[in-house]
DNA sequence: CATCCATGTTGACAGCGACAACATGCAATG
DNA sequence: CATTGCATGTTGTCGCTGTCAACATGGATG
């Protein structure tokens, strides 16, 4: 959305095989993406048509496949752009917070949340059931991966002794649960009774993080 | 799926409005639902087609419109068989699990992930993408409501002393969220490395289920 | 036995995903 | 600058789908 702008133009074509869109329309590829989030955000998931964002990019309806070599792989395209924002995110709201590994935890979650609020639809083609072959690498690689970032904030607090010990995979898998159920919740509309805002998902977040972290249970005597 | 069986004959349509369906086919209704949910199984959302439901159910393409008005009302189906299939596996394995709050909470929140892993169908199109209008108020009300038992389990907890005071829907979505992103995550095969049987999804939620329970930071000393 | 109406069928239409054949214009080459 | 190649976009087509209207059928009711 943001990081976007024209490619140099002078470059070999062989040096970027995977930015090959500035010829007739200027940045097709993009623009088909961004065409098909707001698609999905005005129109819901039934009308997402590759005839329509063709439409809705000006362009005729075989012109998306000089692009995507079918309806899915435009999907793939969305959810990969929302990974990378997703992590990007992330980073940045954990920049922001102060660098104790709890409060690193806490902003990574709840900019998980965040992100899924504020971006339903990339949210729901990351992770919904649109796709019939697995997600290309691309899509989880270091860059580009949220769970990283909450793994290494996990051993960071558990290196620090702030955070249980033991298997590192288990706590990151019981953050991640909690925050991308929470986000789940969000999106698919079940919790409308808690507001519908960001804010309101902010401050949700935040404080199911730390009930997380201290647990259900009541405290001990002290 | 199990329990079926042919309704009563004798009984006067007036009487019973919603189980129309034993004319000539016997149970065309039910027969499209369980159609769905196996091509859902078998060949995945995308070839999800009323054409091919009636296919597979024996009658012709336009058949179902004498039952569901649109696709869309045969996913609202799916999702009500899914929704009280939920609350009522949740409710068998409280039965059988010791009488204790704590107990009965992580009973609740194992069956909930359990549903999600043995019928994905259901829960993706329960919690899915796929309704443009909401869901009937009969998917959300008290017989088949998973989200009410984890209520009544937290408050049981707070009046035995065991689970944290206050809020109770606070507490109640904390659990919610975590149980809903394990399945999820589950679900969306995002938890490959964890194994894929009902076993190991088994484990993982015991084991999460109390991580919630305790919290993730450092028990304090004693 | 006669009738009615819920259930199932047939036929049709517009829209869709996908492909093949064709048209266009940038850009590298001389 | 003119030529040429190839990436990009267009047109036309196919089978399939969701949905509707008109029609056929046969159990239940009298």
């Amino acid at each position: 959305m943001a990081t976007r702008g024209k490619q140099a133009r002078t470059q070999k074509p062989s040096d970027a095989p995977e930015e090959k869109a500035r010829y007739h329309h200027g940045d097709l590829r993009q623009a088909l993406v961004d065409a098909a989030v707001t698609l999905i955000t005005e129109e819901g998931f039934g009308a997402l048509t590759l005839r329509e964002v063709a439409r809705r990019a000006g362009v005729t309806h075989a012109a998306p496949y000089r692009h995507f070599a079918d309806k899915e792989a435009l999907l793939e395209a969305v959810a990969q752009q929302g990974f990378r924002a997703m992590a990007q995110e992330m980073r940045e709201r954990m920049a922001k917070a102060p660098a104790g590994p709890l409060e690193q935890l806490s902003a990574a979650g709840v900019a998980y949340v965040l992100f899924a609020v504020r971006h339903p639809p990339h949210f729901r083609v990351m992770f919904g059931p649109h796709f019939t072959r697995p997600l290309q690498p691309d899509a989880s690689d270091e860059g580009t991966n949220a769970f990283a970032l909450l793994v290494r904030c996990i051993e960071a607090g558990q290196a620090a002794g702030v955070l249980r010990p033991g298997e590192s995979r288990r706590l990151t898998l019981a953050a991640w649960s909690m925050v991308h159920g929470l986000a789940s919740l969000f999106v698919d509309r079940q919790l409308q009774e808690a507001g519908q805002g960001a804010e309101a998902a902010e401050a949700l977040a935040v404080v199911q993080t730390r009930l997380l972290l201290e647990g259900l249970t009541r405290p001990g005597p002290g």
